[in-house]
DNA sequence: CTGTAATCCTGCGAGC
DNA sequence: TGCTCGCAGGATTACA
């Protein structure tokens, strides 16, 4: 579910809750996420400081500085590192910071035990998601600049038209690709088509340099008015403050099949690409570039 | 390389 | 009211 506006806001919304805390404890569920558990969480988590929370594409990296109780004497303990937490929310997980007091919901599936009276919950009904450990930042960050492509914001035209214009897939497969661009997910890929006036199922190849960079300049602009609004709620979605999203209710295409389009009345039409339900207008986002004049007329070959 | 389908899970709404 | 079916914001893998 969530994609790179609901990342953010729970980022955002954690990060002035989060920062300085210590972590005095972590709790694992019995029932496993997408990897794992690591033996290694309690000793080297435990007794850590918050330095800061980030995010890359659709992860979450909480930035801890020193590596809690070591177990053995003082010491022999390595050199101060600097650990972190790197969370992925899946298809439905929530990240939240709630007093201890709080009643345990279902599906919580790693408590962070905090020193102020509340806890840092990972909920995560499908575990889809997955919470680990990294001993190391510089090595975080290398191993996610390797398999993640740009941000969405500030992306060099060039490169950005490079990448769209060597490949056949469709659009649709193209911005779903966390190597192309990163934090996009099947909502917004909706959206930006619908608002770049470009059929999903186009070739990358097929664009001109001109839609590539109308590509690009939408993709940022609708992902920025989306974590202005807080990102979207579909069901479960919620910030690190509980809150739901407000994006929902500027969807043009997403979850729109067969209500007419805003623009033009056209029923909007759902396909099925790269694996996943594709809405869009046939009207506003045509097939072909339309090109004007007798010019288009098949030539002799 | 590209596309398709199955896989990991639980929950919910549609339709009967 | 209750049942089954299909589908869901993601990512990876196998296979044609």
């Amino acid at each position: 579910m969530p994609e790179l506006p609901e990342v953010e806001t729970v980022v955002r919304d954690l990060r002035p809750v989060l920062r300085g805390r210590s972590i005095l404890a972590v709790r694992p569920s019995r029932q496993q996420l997408r990897r794992p558990w690591q033996a290694a969480w309690n000793p080297a988590v435990s007794g850590a400081q918050v330095e800061g929370l980030r995010r890359r594409g659709k992860w979450i990296l909480i930035d801890l500085r020193g590596h809690g109780r070591a177990p053995g004497r003082t010491s022999q303990r390595p050199a101060l590192g600097l650990p972190v937490v790197r969370i992925h929310l899946g298809m439905t997980g929530q990240l939240t910071v709630v007093p201890t007091t709080e009643p345990l919901p279902d599906h919580v599936h790693v408590v962070f035990e905090l020193d102020n009276d509340t806890e840092l919950r990972f909920r995560d009904p499908r575990r889809f998601g997955c919470a680990e450990y990294f001993p190391d930042r510089a090595a975080v960050d290398a191993a996610l600049d390797a398999e993640l492509g740009p941000e969405p914001f500030a992306m060099d035209p060039e490169a950005f038209r490079a990448a769209v214009g060597r490949t056949t897939r469709c659009l649709k497969a193209v911005l779903l690709d966390q190597q192309v661009v990163a934090g996009v997910g099947n909502i917004y890929a909706d959206e930006v088509l619908f608002r770049a006036g470009l059929h999903p199922q186009r070739p990358g190849s097929s664009l001109s340099a001109a839609e590539c960079d109308r590509l690009r300049e939408t993709l940022a602009a609708v992902l920025e008015r989306a974590i202005a609004s807080r990102g979207s709620t579909i069901r479960d979605y919620v910030g690190g403050s509980g809150l739901r999203g407000g994006f929902q209710n500027e969807f043009a295409v997403y979850g729109r099949t067969d209500q007419p389009c805003r623009v033009c009345g056209t029923p909007i039409v759902c396909l099925r690409l790269a694996g996943r339900s594709s809405h869009y207008c046939p009207t506003c986002q045509p097939a072909r570039t339309r090109v004007s004049g007798p010019a288009t007329r098949r030539r002799g070959r």
